[in-house]
DNA sequence: TCTATTTCAATGTATATACAATTAATGTAT
DNA sequence: ATACATTAATTGTATATACATTGAAATAGA
């Protein structure tokens, strides 16, 4: 449907101002759908997020700040989600051998299994999310990649 | 550049779950921009949302579940982003004489004012923050509005 | 070497999202 | 008319985002 009727809204100024609203809501669509996956895992979106950077580097550990980097939000804040993690025992945390300032975060077995539980599911509802060819998929990462500048 | 670059990833599974990935990145890219507008005047990009819907109904009132239909975010809580708005001064909340639950808003000359002098900057935001042509803007609004279902 | 600066992680605070529970008012059924 | 269900808004709690500050460790420069 179209978004001005979705948030019953007058025509926007321009489609460049749609645009804008347009992703913002779409992106508040995939987030809900996407939380129903984690939640029976007791996992939120962003500490998924955190356990596949984890599981990119494994068996090596991976900084805080490295995670951070590598974090689809970069305003996130690693140290909190690394800990929320570890509460759960899918990371572990050891102080950093030659730099004692840095923690090195490695995934534990557990957290492995998860992943390996929701990977299916995961590129199942990927699929199934997107109501569009695989053409217009395409269509869409060429353009977003190209968005950002 | 290409996502799988900017967050040092491997090579996504397929376009689908690329584009999950890619929509997620884009939209925090997005609103970490956003909120450099809105931040002088004290307002977060949610908060200019609903002063948004308030003026599509001015000087009609408009009820706090109307704004949450409204809203970009269905699962976020117009009641209180409304009481932030009341603290500012920016809205008025007033018992409707019909249903005694239902409260209306209503939009005040302060947020009028603020709105008349965010619409040149946030249209000029627009335009610049999504590094795209006119075309390119229309497909990809084309595409998110059928992604959606 | 000693000082100043930078870096890394953790922490504090405000706002927002997600979802459950509560409370008051209204609507419905018998 | 009373009991029951539904609706509207508020409130509570957990998580996450946004941004500033702190403190410890490392680095650079005089």
């Amino acid at each position: 449907m179209k978004i001005e009727d979705e948030i019953r809204q007058k025509p926007f100024k321009d489609a460049y101002s749609k645009a804008v609203v347009n992703l913002l809501y779409t992106h508040s669509y995939l987030v809900t759908e996407q939380s129903k996956i984690f939640k029976p895992h007791d996992l939120s979106p962003e500490q998924y997020n955190v356990l596949r950077i984890l599981r990119g580097q494994h068996p090596e550990p991976i900084t805080v700040s490295s995670i951070q980097d590598r974090m689809l939000n970069k305003m996130s804040n690693a140290s909190r989600l690394v800990e929320k993690l570890k509460i759960k025992k899918m990371v572990e945390r050891k102080e950093c051998a030659v730099d004692r300032r840095q923690v090195d975060i490695t995934i534990t077995g557990k957290g492995l299994e998860i992943l390996e539980q929701l990977e299916e599911e995961v590129n199942k509802f990927n699929k199934s999310i997107l109501n569009l060819t695989k053409s217009e998929v395409e269509q869409l990462n060429d353009l977003l990649d190209k968005l950002r500048g």
